[in-house]
DNA sequence: CTGCTTATACTCGTGTGCGAATACTCGCGT
DNA sequence: ACGCGAGTATTCGCACACGAGTATAAGCAG
């Protein structure tokens, strides 16, 4: 069990690797964030962002370097990484590599209670849903080829958001073309529910056992 | 811009799920969720589940039908879902099933910052997680191969996530093999930044350009 | 040089997520 | 007949996330 962060946003953590670079006030790193494409992954929310920071200065992580007036502007604080900043920002991108989290998907969610839509609709949905996948794979994946200077090092986290998205476009059509083809184990049953709001009692059972695993 | 929830809370909609069966108490919904795998692919927190049974009703998708003392058990509260509940409820998975989310995966923000850690050390924690992956995509595909009983209809989820599991695995695979193999572009240069703590400057450059897609 | 927009730089207040504590009851072993 | 752990059912309160608001300065159009 991955010890609980003093920090546990994430936006702490690209904070803690932009300022590693040079010291610098909380606009400064909101900026550089934003001028790679960080705000892509994870988007920057300005409340959280000084909260964030003052957390990670109270807990050492960072430090105030000191605050600069640059003529009337408000006064900036400056803060620079400290040594248990270091050490928390490689420990936590650790973590974050070598343990597959739980991840909370949000399609996940949608399916397991696909009951409260029919089979029709849902397949209506789903091609939707798979145009604007496709689209964005498109998209995505055309911006990764143009990017041909940069050394592929850097766009990793752009390889492997496509490829989830990827899969993702699969499964959903693999889906899809069962629902519209007829083949889906239960889909008659499925259109029952959805019309009549009444399950065989004993398949009920079974479901609820069903998802019951490991 | 799918228009924002009164309640945001996923727990909320496997809530809403749940007591659209049959009035009951918030206990009881967190026992059957349990039951079915749904804590599985969603974690309930006990002290969310108060506070988002509370909201639901205060937004009017939930109605109190009644409070039941049995014996000197503490009062417990029965909850009804309201017709204004139906429509959230297949609204929000409307929007689940459509709208493919900006999901924000973990790794992602890992490799993101994958320059606090050498290309060695990465190496090593990658093939890690490689294993607790390849354990897990095991372990749920023999449970899912063990609900034969079970129709698909309901075990979609665990299909669906397994898929996503199984892209994770092979893009791991696959960029291992380039760490190790020596083939990843710029993994010289990866070497040097973490030995040194230097990049070459219009590489530098190039990095803030790169990753500022579309 | 005046008024508008955009960028800079931050603060505040509200809502809510959730860990931890509480308290009571039932069944089981001894 | 009694103590104890497991199950039942819920409250509390803090810390955190973040939308919205504020205020000033620079750029630029007419």
């Amino acid at each position: 069990m991955a010890k609980r962060r003093k920090v546990s946003n994430l936006l702490g953590l690209a904070v803690l690797s932009t300022v590693s670079a040079r010291p610098m006030h909380p606009y400064e790193m909101a900026s550089l964030m934003k001028a790679r494409g960080k705000d892509h992954d994870m988007d920057i929310k300005w409340g959280s962002l000084y909260t964030v920071v003052r957390n990670l200065e109270k807990h050492g992580f960072l430090a105030v370097e000191g605050s600069v007036r640059d003529g009337a502007r408000p006064e900036r604080t400056v803060y620079r990484i400290t040594d248990a900043g270091r050490d928390e920002l490689a420990d936590w991108v650790r973590e974050l590599i070598e343990v597959p989290e739980t991840e909370h998907r949000r399609l996940e969610a949608g399916l397991s209670v696909l009951g409260a839509l029919g089979p029709d609709e849902t397949a209506e949905l789903l091609s939707r849903r798979l145009d604007a996948l496709e689209k964005r794979i498109a998209g995505d994946r055309a911006a990764l080829a143009a990017a041909t200077e940069v050394p592929r090092v850097f766009l990793l986290e752009a390889e492997y958001a496509l490829a989830i998205l990827q899969a993702e476009a699969d499964w959903v059509r693999a889906f899809l073309g069962e629902i519209t083809g007829g083949t889906l184990e239960g889909l008659a049953m499925w259109r029952a529910f959805h019309d009549t709001g009444r399950v065989p009692p004993e398949i009920a059972e079974l479901a609820e056992r069903g998802a019951a695993e490991s």
